[in-house]
Order: C-alpha cells, then sequence, then structure tokens
DNA sequence: CTCCATGCAAAAGGTTTGCACTCCC
DNA sequence: GGGAGTGCAAACCTTTTGCATGGAG
C-alpha cells in the first residue's frame, strides 16, 4: 500500500526537517508494533542521545494530525502510535493491562463518514476498536 | 432495544447493591451523553451527596467490565463513560479538544471477532472511533 | 457476622507547558 | 536573520491505591 517512505512523504509537505524530526520518522517507519511514546524516545536516542520527551510527543502529535501516524488509546497505559499503513489493520486491546493487538475484521471496506455526520472534523483515522480483558486480567 | 433497567440487570446478575452504587447506575442509566467521572459523580451527589470519586471509578470500571457500560478514551481529556444501548451507534472525537459526537456509520453490523483473532479475549465493546480534529481546533 | 464497598487523601503515572537557547530554511 | 523547534523540569490532570470504617447480604 504505503510504498513512499515515511520521510519523502514528510518532505513533500515541506515539513520542517530536523534531526530530532528525522529520527523519530525514522522509528516510525520501521516499527509496525505499537509504540509508547517513551518507548519511541529510547529507540530514537538509539541513533540520536540528545532528543527529548517533549520532543517525542510534539512530533508524534504532528505527525497524527498530518494523518501519516495513528494513534491508539488503550485506557490502560500510555498512548500508543503505530504507522498508518493503510491496511485495514484494527485493535484489540485490554482494558486492564493495556495489552494491544492487531485484528484483521473482514467486510470493513467502507470505514467512511457520509458528510451529513462529520460535523466539520478533518478526519485523521479511523478504526475498529475491540475493547475487553486478556486472559490474563479476567478472559471468559 | 434496550428495554430492561440497568438495574434490574443488575440485580439479576447479584451485583452487591449499596446506595452509591445504585445512584451512579441510575445516572448511567438516565443520561444518554458521554458523561465523564466527574459529571456522573456531579450528578450522582445530587441526588446522594456523600459519594465519592474513588466510588464512581471503581463503579463505572465495574460497569464497563460487566459489558453494561462503554467507555470511550478521547485521549484528550477523561475517559467518558457511555450507556450501552445496544443500538449501533459509534464515536467521532476531536483528538485535540476531546469533543465527542455520535455517529451511525452503515453497513457494520457484522462487527464480531472470528475465534482465531480473539486471543482469549473477554470482549465488552466493539466500536468504531472516527478521530480528527474539529472545526475550532483545524478544520479542513 | 463477615466480607466487601466506601471515603479520604496521597501517590502515581502520562502529557503538556514555559522559557531560554539553537539552528533549519 | 527570523521564527520555529528543542531541552529541561515543573506543572497539570486523571486515575488508582492504602487503610480505617461502615453496611449489605
Amino acid at each position: 500500500m504505503t510504498s513512499t517512505p515515511l520521510l519523502e512523504r514528510l518532505r513533500a509537505l515541506h515539513w520542517r526537517l530536523t534531526p530530532q524530526r528525522r529520527v523519530i520518522a525514522e522509528v516510525m517507519d520501521g516499527e509496525h508494533v505499537h509504540l509508547s511514546a517513551e518507548e519511541v524516545l529510547e529507540r530514537a536516542r538509539e541513533r540520536l542521545p540528545e532528543v527529548s520527551l517533549a520532543t517525542v510527543y510534539n512530533t508524534l502529535n504532528e505527525l497524527v494530525s498530518m494523518g501519516e501516524v495513528q494513534q491508539v488509546d488503550a485506557a490502560a497505559g500510555p498512548t500508543r502510535y503505530d504507522p498508518n499503513t493503510g491496511d485495514g489493520h484494527h485493535h484489540l486491546v485490554c482494558l486492564k493491562c493495556g495489552d494491544l493487538r492487531d485484528v484483521h475484521p473482514q467486510g470493513l471496506d467502507v470505514l467512511e463518514l457520509p458528510r451529513s455526520e462529520r460535523f466539520g472534523y478533518r478526519i485523521v483515522n479511523r478504526e475498529v476498536l475491540f475493547q475487553g480483558y486478556c486472559s490474563d486480567c479476567g478472559g471468559p
């Protein structure tokens, strides 16, 4: 789907590119797991030690706003960030421990709101969220 | 849809019924807007002043776990709680200000995960979440 | 009578903010 | 050179927790 590297797309958007931002974008482009801001910081610092948590938050929020990154709020634990792959993958979260998994429910190609239900929003993400309790936290 | 009053269903589940819990359940049963824990506390105290925030959180978490209440994490602002109406209503949230609206996308009757993708979870809520920015926070 | 729920306040995160400094464009 | 981005640490909010007390079943 999304074959163009993230950095190219960002350059095309005339996004101010600093070393910190570049490294953070690279982390998000490479990892297809759900990283917390803290984990993004960790991996970014492996490449560039002088990165701060505040910048990670700033940058992730911008990437989300640009629709390049998806944010998933698990209600337990910190917000997680996921590169927006464009495939129809969705999420299953544990409300107690925050465990997060990808799922691929079928027949949801048409995840779009009619204009009459958009309320003037600029929508950057559509997703199906299943909430429950994992087997460790209170399974069936 | 859900015609049985919440309290009756709770009694049927042999749920320990204290004055505080009853009042909180009544608030949730009556209100079809998305209330934060703080707002639930406010309304519960109108009926019973000696209710604490901790109890509101405890009780709401239990109701969520029982599948009787839905929790929506907007990423901005506090978690919101919604009575589980059973109709196919979903949510549109503003990532910046936390504004939350009901939407009714079509053709999503089959919001269920195949067992192979449930990972042993006990699922209590399925919903479609549209994230974006409202017209005040950065519309189109 | 026995647990379990409650209240209070403190603790525990996670995320944002203010300000001085840096450096990308 | 100017304005946007950054780092640091403190502030902010929301939610959970510990412990003594009280009340539902």
